[in-house]
This record gives structure tokens, C-alpha cells and sequence, in this order.
DNA sequence: AGAAGAAACAGGAAAAATCCCTATTTAAAG
DNA sequence: CTTTAAATAGGGATTTTTCCTGTTTCTTCT
């Protein structure tokens, strides 16, 4: 028998279904139990200033209505910096992984993990404070080399609504004729944008005026 | 006690973790037992063809890689048209409701559902054979109301293929020589979706792919 | 007023996309 | 073994996009 005494966690993942059946499957890891669950930052936020009970570990989602994983855990490196916070979540985006392990986490799973894997994180994080799968590892290992974003370009007022326009099945020649202006004038920016975003053509950047929200859906 | 013998599950979902503990709650349900779960549809297949053990009920996740869930539940009830399929997804997305029930799930369960929704609907769904939550009925009946748009169009393989490459900056010769095709026969796959989808340029083929989630951004 | 720089506009041409119609070749069905 | 249907290609024309290089117009500063 280990005569370690179990640490305690709480689970915070909107999905209820997979916070509930999480915490059985953890209860049944031997030094682990589940205090509670709950639903976003907010309830979470709730019950830590109540309850007197605090866990050593937070298995925390990161896409949660209401107050969403990144806010979250800024709360709580600033409230309580002796909880040891796991980023749970679907995607393995580089960005979301670093804007929370830059926020304090102590290690990032991704929810299609194996079961096994769940407790030997757990274990992990015990012992040495962090823990990090492969995966993630390795996607952080490439976000060295891939350079630093540069920076952002920035865009005239006509530039912009040159590329909302150019989001939508609209001819250049129709766009021209929308903003009062000759086609040639509109190509103009059309060189321009894509010059400054270094685009191939037309859907390299309507997938950029979407990923930057200059677009919606 | 109850003298009912216990219904026996099989869990298809590709997050393991979710799928795992899952298997743990639903094997605390009284009278329900799971027998095994998977990551794909395609194990599925192995799974059924292999084991004689045939489930009297299938947890079907609908957004999965290899083998989704229309694709999987459209085999079964062609080849297991006993096994009860209850469709479990995030999103409440009307038309992907429509779609499983349409192909037959006898219910769908959102994956933020109180556990105890879930031995409900699981009860209800072996005296009944069907379940339906109050959120789906309600958006289901939203949608008699929201005067039906025409269904989503159909893709075969090649096209939704030729449609997320085209959501990139790839020439469609580019794109022929990625899927080992005649620049030709990529034309005739643009005008086919142009067609289906009822769009004027590529453009308009992106946004649809993307709102539709045939690509991600 | 005159110079400088930005914004608007244009010519010309190659590449790519779009459209329409037809013809194989292959796979499925009867 | 035909008949059909689907997948694959080709020809050829038009439009649109993309690129490169200029000119004109407007604004602003001194």
C-alpha cells in the first residue's frame, strides 16, 4: 500500500457528460479523488470561495461559455498559484496550447487521449509539478522554429472593405462598381493586400480576412 | 431487484478519454453494461464482423476521423438494423440532427448532458426504442418552422477531396496532380459542386465548405 | 505657388478560372 | 452480354484574375 494520501481534484469542463464520467474513471486511479465538478470559471470561482475545500489539482477545459479556460486560469495563478492546473482540450492548436501554458498551466492533454495516460499526467504532475505529452511536446518543439509570427500588417479603411467585399462571390469589377471606383484602382488593392499578406491570390485571402475576423462566417 | 437482464452498449467515439470514462459511468448504471468501445467507425466494423457479442445499443459520437457518424450509422442500420444507435455530438447543429435521425439513431444525446439524462435516456430508449431530450425536440420543432431550407447536397469522397483543396491556394492544375487527376477532371468535379451548391467562383465554394465544416480555418 | 507623396487610375499581357459540349473508359446493373 | 450510369478527359471560348509598369490627380507641407 502507498501510504502517500490521495490528492484531491476538481474538474471544470462544460460538458457534463464528460465531467461526471471523468471523475469516476479518476476516482477509480488509486490516489486520486474527485471533490467536485463544475461547468465554466465562474461556477468554479464560486465554490472555491465558499467551499473551504481547495484541490491540489484542476483538470481545466479550455472552451467554456461564460468564462472560458484562458480566463480562468488567470484567475487563478493570481488566486490561488498553489493549485496545480491541467489544460484539458480538443485541439491541438499551437496557439491555444502556448497562450496556456504561458498562463501558468502545468500541462496540456488533449481529450483523445488514452485513460492511462490521463493517470500517469496525474502522477507526473505530482511528482515533478508538470507533465507533457508527446503530442504537445512536440508541436511546441516545431513552434520554435516556425518564427515568431511577424507581426500583423496593417490596412487601410479601403483595404478592408475591399476584402470584405472580395469574401463574397463578387467580381472584382462588381466590387469596383459597389466602392465607386475603377477596376483598376480596386486591382490596386488587390496588389496591395496581397503583397502585404503574401498571398497567392484571391483564397489565400479570404481564409486571412477569416482567420483575423475581418470576415464572419 | 429488477429482473430485466442488462442491456449491453458499445461506445464509438475517437476521444478516448471521453470514451473511456463513459464505459466507467455507464457500467455504474444499473441494468446497463458496456461491452467495449472504439475509436471510429471503422473499427466498428472490425469489432461487429469479428465478436459474435452484438450490443443491444451503440453510443454513436457523429464527428469522428476515418469513419464518421453518418457514414457509420447508415452501415448499421443496412447490417444491424436490431442495435439501437443514440447519435452523441457536441453540437446541436439542427441539420446534423436531422441527418442521424433521418438515417435512423433512435435518439440524440448532446455531450453536455446532466449524466442523469443519459441512464434516462438510456432507460427510455430500451422501453421505448427512442429518446429525444427536450433541447433536441424543441430544435427539432424549430425546424418545422423554419421553413426547411433545401437539404444539404450530397458530396461523394472525390469532391469534398477536391473542395477542401480548393480551400487553399493551390491552382486547380495543382490540385490534378495532388489527386492524380486530369486538370479536366477536377473542372468537371468544380462545376458538378459549383452546381450543387449553387455558387457563382471558388470563393463561394469555400465559404460553404467552411461554414459546413468541410475545412477548418 | 511648387515639390513630394499618396491615392486613383490605366495599358498590356500572361495565367487561371469558368463555362459549355462532347467523348471515352469503367463500373454497376439488368 | 447488353444497357446504364458514373467517372474521367479533351476541345475550345470567354471571363476573371493576377502581375508589371506606368500616368494622372489630389493632398499636404513649406
Amino acid at each position: 500500500m502507498s501510504k502517500t494520501k490521495p490528492s484531491s481534484l476538481v474538474i471544470v469542463d462544460d460538458h457534463k457528460l464528460l465531467a461526471s464520467s471523468l471523475e469516476k474513471l479518476i476516482n477509480s486511479f488509486p490516489n486520486f479523488n474527485v471533490l467536485y465538478h463544475v461547468g465554466n470559471g465562474a461556477e468554479l470561482q464560486h465554490q472555491l470561495e465558499a467551499h473551504a475545500e481547495i484541490p491540489d489539482i484542476i483538470l481545466l477545459d479550455v472552451n467554456m461559455p461564460i468564462m472560458n479556460g484562458y480566463e480562468t486560469l488567470t484567475w487563478l495563478t493570481a488566486n490561488y498559484p498553489s493549485i496545480k492546473v491541467l489544460a484539458l482540450s480538443m485541439d491541438d492548436d499551437e496557439d491555444v496550447i502556448l497562450k496556456m501554458l504561458r498562463r501558468g498551466a502545468k500541462g496540456y492533454l488533449l481529450k483523445d487521449i488514452h485513460p492511462d495516460k490521463l493517470e500517469e499526467a496525474l502522477i507526473e504532475v505530482v511528482k515533478n509539478g508538470y507533465y507533457h505529452s508527446e503530442k504537445v511536446a512536440s508541436t511546441l518543439l516545431q513552434s520554435l522554429h516556425t518564427e515568431r509570427e511577424e507581426e500583423q500588417p496593417e490596412f487601410k479603411e479601403k483595404e478592408i472593405t475591399f476584402m470584405k467585399l472580395a469574401s463574397t462571390e463578387m467580381t472584382y469589377k462588381e466590387i469596383a462598381k459597389e466602392m465607386n471606383l475603377s477596376p483598376k484602382t480596386v486591382d490596386g488593392y488587390r496588389q496591395d493586400v496581397f503583397n502585404k499578406l503574401k498571398v497567392r491570390n484571391r483564397i489565400g485571402m479570404v481564409i486571412y480576412a477569416l482567420k483575423h475576423k475581418y470576415v464572419e462566417l
